[in-house]
DNA sequence: TAATTTTTTTGATAATTATCAAATGAAAAT
DNA sequence: ATTTTCATTTGATAATTATCAAAAAAATTA
């Protein structure tokens, strides 16, 4: 059972060939808790894929840590701005349990895309549920009350509760960890 | 002077065959004031592009209309969510100026992204780009105040103002028209 | 186990914005 | 030009959440 693999297929099916191809371009990191995977400035070159564990994606906002997006149970992430504009990154990525993490360099990404058309829908499909995905987030940000987001997210992600620290959670719902603590207590 | 083939090479250039196929797909609509462009419930077909006028994506939310984008200036516009997953539209569009809007059908794109990996290319790169505003669109929302967010509008898009009532500006900002007002008369 | 450190909770207050209601101003229609 | 309609502003109050400070609880280390 290879789990990259899995998810790979269900965003585009490919082709024997351009699976074999793109799987091959991965490599993989077994690390412990507290890994930085990416550090601040440097540019990203990976498209990650976490098989095990949980990285937490940040940055710093007038002196504050902002927790963009928690990685966790088999699922993409990136720093978008940094991997596709070939930038430094303001945003940080580090592991907050031990983790198993596998990688596609971008040159290799951009390779692939390059010669093998599939692979290039692929990423072009990928892209578009990520757009999705960033579309309802923000108008769950926008207009849902941080109790309704809160709830949300226990509905769709209960075990995130036990393995990420409040504080990191409350920012990642966009509010202060003492306003996650009441409204824990008050439900 | 074509300015939908000028942002279109913006994004990628492409080769003379596929860019003089793309641009062929693409029809035009010369429409008044008012105009629904994409009504609530429709599956929404188009791509589009706005050469001239004003377009408003908007949608209801607890009986409230919410401006979600306002489209102008030689821009590509679209209901991401119906377009790329062909299910009804909960965003409706409508032109608040009378406009020259040009549109691709889903099924002719699709048609060249599958015929020309060049054109597959240029999607991917205009999605990617999407993604990128999207994310500092939501960096936005969540940590800046209204008043940040107008002043930022105002440098952006100056034009905005004459243009566009306060209510719609309000709400694409994501607050109410009288604090709009209010932050209006304390600058 | 006790001491230390880190995380979470609680309390008081302030800031921001929403809501509801009404008044004013501007634009369109008769 | 007057009426009607629509858009904007102003006022009073309420809701939500942030901020600052400190206490309590939990986890880690000695």
């Amino acid at each position: 059972m290879n789990l990259l693999q899995n998810r790979i297929v269900q965003i585009a099916s490919l082709s024997e060939e351009s699976n074999k191809k793109f799987l091959a371009a991965w490599q993989t990191w077994t690390v412990t808790k507290d890994f930085f995977v990416l550090k601040e400035n440097e540019v990203s070159n990976y498209l990650y894929f976490i098989e095990k564990g949980i990285a937490r994606i940040f940055y710093y906002k007038n002196g504050k840590e902002i927790t963009e997006w928690i990685a966790m149970d088999n699922s993409f992430f990136l720093s978008i701005i940094s991997f596709f504009e070939r930038k430094p990154s303001y945003l940080q990525i580090h592991t907050i349990e031990p983790a198993l993490i596998r990688g596609i360099h971008y040159n290799d990404l951009m390779k692939l895309c390059d010669e093998h058309h599939e692979i290039e829908r692929w990423l072009r499909k990928a892209l578009t549920g990520s757009l999705i995905l960033s579309q309802y987030r923000m108008d769950s940000i926008q207009f849902e009350t941080a109790q309704q987001r809160y709830e949300k997210l226990l509905e769709t992600n209960p075990s995130i509760i036990q393995r990420v620290p409040l504080s990191y959670i409350a920012s990642f719902l966009g509010i202060t960890q003492e306003t996650l603590s009441r409204i824990r207590s008050s439900l």
